[in-house]
RNA sequence: GGAGGGGUAGCGAAGUGGCUAAACGCGGUUGACUGUAAAUCAACUCCUUCGGGUUCGGCGGUUCGAAUCUGCCCCCCUCCA
């Protein structure tokens, strides 16, 4: 476990945005950091050497989906996560406590955990806290996730007390199946939209000390004001030291909220889903690139990206491969929505290193964050 | 020249007397997407000043009523000569 931390370097005078370095076993990554999707052991559409040349640091799994397919063995057999998809760099499984939320119809949650009536063939699965302990560890990434419920919203209050009740004492009996490897396993903090059940967990998860904390039960169609307060909620009530991670976060102005609120790591499937059903993030705002509008349109897609989709092609070519729904047009627009995160990454980290997030914040949101659907 | 089959919205294709402005697919035009059951889903797609108007190769006919029945004409396909 001494390989995993976080070191801090600098905190924004502005807001009290963190900079700093996420050091892991398989190497250290700056923080603020987005991390790109791959549910299934791949970003979609794109080749994990891509994914690095993009800037990504960590890639997240998924523990649901990877023990359906090809199961956790397999992955075990192929030498990990890291060696059965090519990827070096740090990873990050989610533990399936997503799916207790996102395919509520075919489960049932008892104390003892989850019974899935898996999403493929309907078979049963059954995800206790000790069980996906054992499957993150097969799998072998460098953060993995507590087994807990995410919430939906909106919740009651007696309901959020009794899950997030029972998701700390999962996080507990995940934290006591875990073997002492160079995993670090994060706890969840959910309390729905309440206060004092957000604080009543992230207090109760410090005292199990882990690596590192995560806000979970976001993102999942509340308001945005909402999704704000529930971070809010929980940030204050996280040790300073450790890395928190804000779960399923992407579109842009909740990136940056986020990080104002001091949170280090954002996942989010937004950009690689956007990108392949054509909706592109741009500094111009959103573009919808099979809209006719860009038929004739022979200049880039973003003007100020990077990435190999602006730099080499136009939005003409753009739109033709994706109405043909070429693969390869699906590859370029991932590629941008993704670099298009981390890029702005990259200048929220420049930000904060010279105080001035808060102004950075701000110019962007005005830009295009709020009012373009991101 | 003879025999048969067929012409329905941008394309393909249902429909064979009223419930049909006409199924469905494709194409087209737009939206949506947040720890991925999502390379998916949704809306619109004859014209309209939203009251209505004009349609099913063309022109007539039968009928209260026709894309559907009927006469003639035009065009296409297959086979025979």
């Amino acid at each position: 476990m001494k390989k995993f931390y976080l070191e801090i370097l600098h905190i924004d005078k502005q807001t009290g945005a963190r900079y700093g370095i996420l050091h892991t076993p398989h190497g250290n990554v700056e923080v603020p950091m987005f991390m790109p999707v791959g549910t299934l052991a791949t970003v979609k559409t794109l080749s994990p050497e891509e994914v690095k040349g993009l800037g990504a640091g960590v890639i997240l799994s998924n523990t649901y989906h990877l023990a359906l397919r090809p199961g956790a063995d397999i992955v075990a057999k192929a030498g990990g996560l890291h060696k059965f998809m090519n990827y070096d760099g740090p990873m990050l499984t989610d533990s399936g406590g997503f799916q207790v939320f996102s395919l509520a119809e075919r489960r049932e949650i008892s104390e003892e955990g989850v019974k899935f009536r898996n999403h493929l063939d309907g078979g049963l699965l059954n995800f206790t806290p000790e069980s996906v302990m054992d499957i993150e560890e097969k799998l072998g990434a460098d953060i993995i996730m507590s087994f807990d419920e995410c919430i939906f919203y909106p919740a009651e209050y007696e309901y959020a007390k009794q899950s997030t009740e029972r998701t700390l004492r999962w996080a507990k009996r995940c934290k006591e199946a875990h073997r002492d490897n160079d995993q670090a396993l994060f706890g969840i903090v959910q309390g729905g939209a309440y206060e004092d059940l957000r604080k009543h967990c992230a207090e109760e998860l410090t005292k199990m000390n882990f690596p590192g904390y995560s806000i979970g039960g976001t993102s999942i169609g509340e308001p945005k004001d909402v999704c704000l307060k529930m971070v809010d909620y929980s940030v204050k009530y996280l040790p300073i030291d450790k890395p928190r991670y804000l779960m399923g976060v992407g579109s842009i102005d909740y990136l940056l909220e986020g990080i104002a609120r001091g949170v280090d790591m954002f996942d989010c499937v937004l950009p690689t889903r956007l990108a392949r059903h054509g909706a592109l993030m741009t500094s111009k705002g959103r573009v919808n690139i099979r809209d006719a509008k860009y038929k004739e349109d022979f200049t880039p897609l973003d003007e100020e990206c990077d990435c190999e989709a602006c730099k080499h092609y136009t939005k003409a070519y753009l739109r033709h491969l994706y109405v043909c729904d070429e693969t390869f047009g699906k590859r370029l627009l991932s590629i941008h929505n993704v670099r298009f995160l981390i890029h702005l990454m990259e200048e929220a980290r420049i930000a904060i290193k010279e105080d001035r997030y808060g102004d950075f914040m701000k110019e962007v949101i005005a830009k295009f964050g709020d009012e373009k659907g991101f």
